[in-house]
DNA sequence: CACTTGACCTGTCCGC
DNA sequence: TGCGGACAGGTCAAGT
């Protein structure tokens, strides 16, 4: 489920709530969705405060005052959902948003000293948490390829096209997919930035002007902006780390818009298979691009 | 090497 | 209503 905004949502409201919160227990019902935990929990985890939270790519990182940290993945249907303890008081808001919890997606619970509890919730079971040495997270394959972050400040457009190029004959949508091109983009903002770039999704990189390529570099930025902006995209699963659904969607162009109007030419938004994935594209706007004679 | 295709899982929706 | 198949926001390993 979540790409960049959504998990940066999850992040903003994590570190509103969990830092100095001490962990009394935590448990686990399925060993993929945290495979060290028999060996460390006890050790490293347990009697732990959290000092802060920190995200990187798709990735969470719960840093803990016994120098290791919680890596957390959350694929496509992971959620990391707090509830509160008793200075909520009874029906705290979060209950009424995603009923009781556990329930029969929850993989991980993190217990507290005071009560409250951390739900990591996955119906898909893809997603996992780690407990890693803190000084090692940089360490870890996903992050040692993973590229740059594309709301850093120094994420330039040249960059942006250097890095692009580098995928000579891979469609557009397949490079803006793989996170060791750019960090953190995902189904939902692949589609937008194209859109907002009249790029068609299946082009070659190599065929793109450079005139568009700035487009996209500058779509790019603006939607996942927006995502975070709207607290994330809500399809099917995701919630923030409040139980809060995500309203970006309301404010998406084409992405799961097929059958209706393009909000720039009124062309009914199409939906195609592009790099394996489902695709929404306007078939005006982004013209298909010439097969090779 | 560069790129594409399954596999990992559960749940839901759609057509017969 | 029941049942099979396609599909779902992401990454890996294995294939071409």
């Amino acid at each position: 489920m979540p790409e960049l905004p959504e998990v940066e949502t999850i992040r903003l409201g994590l570190v509103k709530l969990l830092p100095g919160r001490v962990v009394a227990d935590v448990w686990h019902d399925w060993h993929k969705s945290f495979p060290n935990a028999p060996a460390d929990a006890a050790r490293f985890l347990v009697g732990a405060k959290v000092k802060t939270v920190r995200r990187r790519a798709k990735v969470l990182i719960i840093e803990l005052s016994s120098n290791y940290s919680l890596v957390i993945h959350l694929k496509m249907t992971g959620q990391l959902v707090f509830m509160g303890d008793k200075r909520f008081g009874a029906g705290h808001p979060t209950k009424s948003l995603v009923g009781e919890l556990p329930d029969k997606s929850t993989r991980v619970i993190l217990d507290f000293k005071d009560g409250s509890k951390l739900f990591f919730n996955d119906q898909r079971k893809f997603g996992w948490m780690r407990l890693i040495p803190s000084i090692e997270v940089p360490e870890i394959d996903f992050f040692k390829t993973v590229g740059p972050e594309p709301l850093d400040d120094d994420f330039t457009v040249d960059k942006f096209v250097e890095r692009l190029r580098r995928r000579k004959n891979s469609s557009v949508k397949a490079v803006l997919l793989d996170q060791t091109v750019l960090a953190g983009v995902g189904n939902i903002y692949a589609d937008e930035s194209l859109w907002t770039a009249k790029i068609h999704p299946a082009t070659v990189v190599d065929k793109i002007p450079s005139t568009k390529l700035v487009l996209l570099h500058d779509g790019l930025i603006k939607v996942l902006k927006l995502g975070i902006e709207k607290g994330g995209s809500t399809d099917r699963n995701f919630r923030s780390a409040e139980g809060k659904k995500g309203n970006y969607l309301t404010f998406a162009q084409v992405f799961r818009r097929e059958n209706q109007p393009c909000p720039r030419c009124g062309t009914i938004i199409d939906k195609i298979r592009v790099a394996g994935r489902g695709t929404h594209i306007c078939p005006f706007c982004q013209r298909e691009p010439k097969a090779k004679p």
